[in-house]
DNA sequence: TTAAAACTGGACTAATATAGTCGTATTTAA
DNA sequence: TTAAATACGACTATATTAGTCCAGTTTTAA
């Protein structure tokens, strides 16, 4: 209920790799060599992290990535985000979802689950990646 | 990542519902009723919860649920871990698992996730049930 | 100029977890 | 003894997560 999922798990792994190596660029190979990730979806992470600028990518033969900058710029919370798609901790919580919700109306606990999902927020926000290394 | 499953979410609007009704006792119909949801899931919650002794039940004609114990005395990580059972932010942190991780020796993140963890556990913690009403 | 090493991107499949259903038994009050 | 309730296990369906496959494109270096 309240878990990590293996992307968030592998895209620490790897911003911490990549932090470790200063300005050298990593391929998403050798992470994926180093940690037994597999390599497809490690890719695909890092496509990912690129896109939503956490890194930059130089492709063709010795290419890879690097950081766009430094973990302590960056929350948990925004990578999260970044890398699943923000949502509620129920359903309802996620905007576009509220006209579905049979409950809706006469639903007694929405406002403190309210409250309990900004307090969860701001635990992940206070939180750096670079807290992770 | 973070989202509450909705037997969590059924469990908080049934647990107010049984405490708004004081000593009244309370059938699954009836909530099932009031909110919308499914009847055989509800009651297999509350056996959950009655196995569980947040509940006490009696059986038969006018039978049904009420509370054990006021709501201030759950906290909202003790419903969690007894409705979906014990479970870490990542897997390798439900301990079972350990031997299953093909990184868990090289793995850079574990301390500082299981910090995350601690906290994360400690807010829940904090937070009991009775805030949710 | 071409081959190899890397990223890019989309569609697909597999595995797992969550949500919900069904059938049957047991208990108990009226 | 019947109807209304809990109790319990097995099952199915759906959604989410994890992982795979394949066919590109870009770039460097030989």
């Amino acid at each position: 209920m309240v878990r990590f999922s293996k992307k968030i798990e592998y895209s620490l792994i790897a911003l911490r790799y990549i932090s470790n190596a200063k300005d050298e660029i990593i391929t998403a190979k050798e992470i994926s060599g180093k940690y037994n990730i597999p390599y497809e979806l490690l890719a695909k992470i890092l496509q990912k992290l690129k896109k939503e600028n956490i890194l930059v990518s130089n492709q063709g033969v010795n290419g890879g990535y690097k950081l766009s900058k430094p973990l302590n710029e960056i929350s948990l919370s925004e990578l999260i985000d970044k890398i699943e798609g923000k949502s509620g901790i129920v359903e309802c919580l996620h905007t576009d979802n509220l006209t579905e919700c049979f409950i809706y109306d006469s639903c007694s606990i929405k406002d403190p689950i309210n409250k309990m999902q900004l307090e969860l927020e701001n635990l992940l926000k206070n939180k750096m990646v670079s807290d992770f290394i």
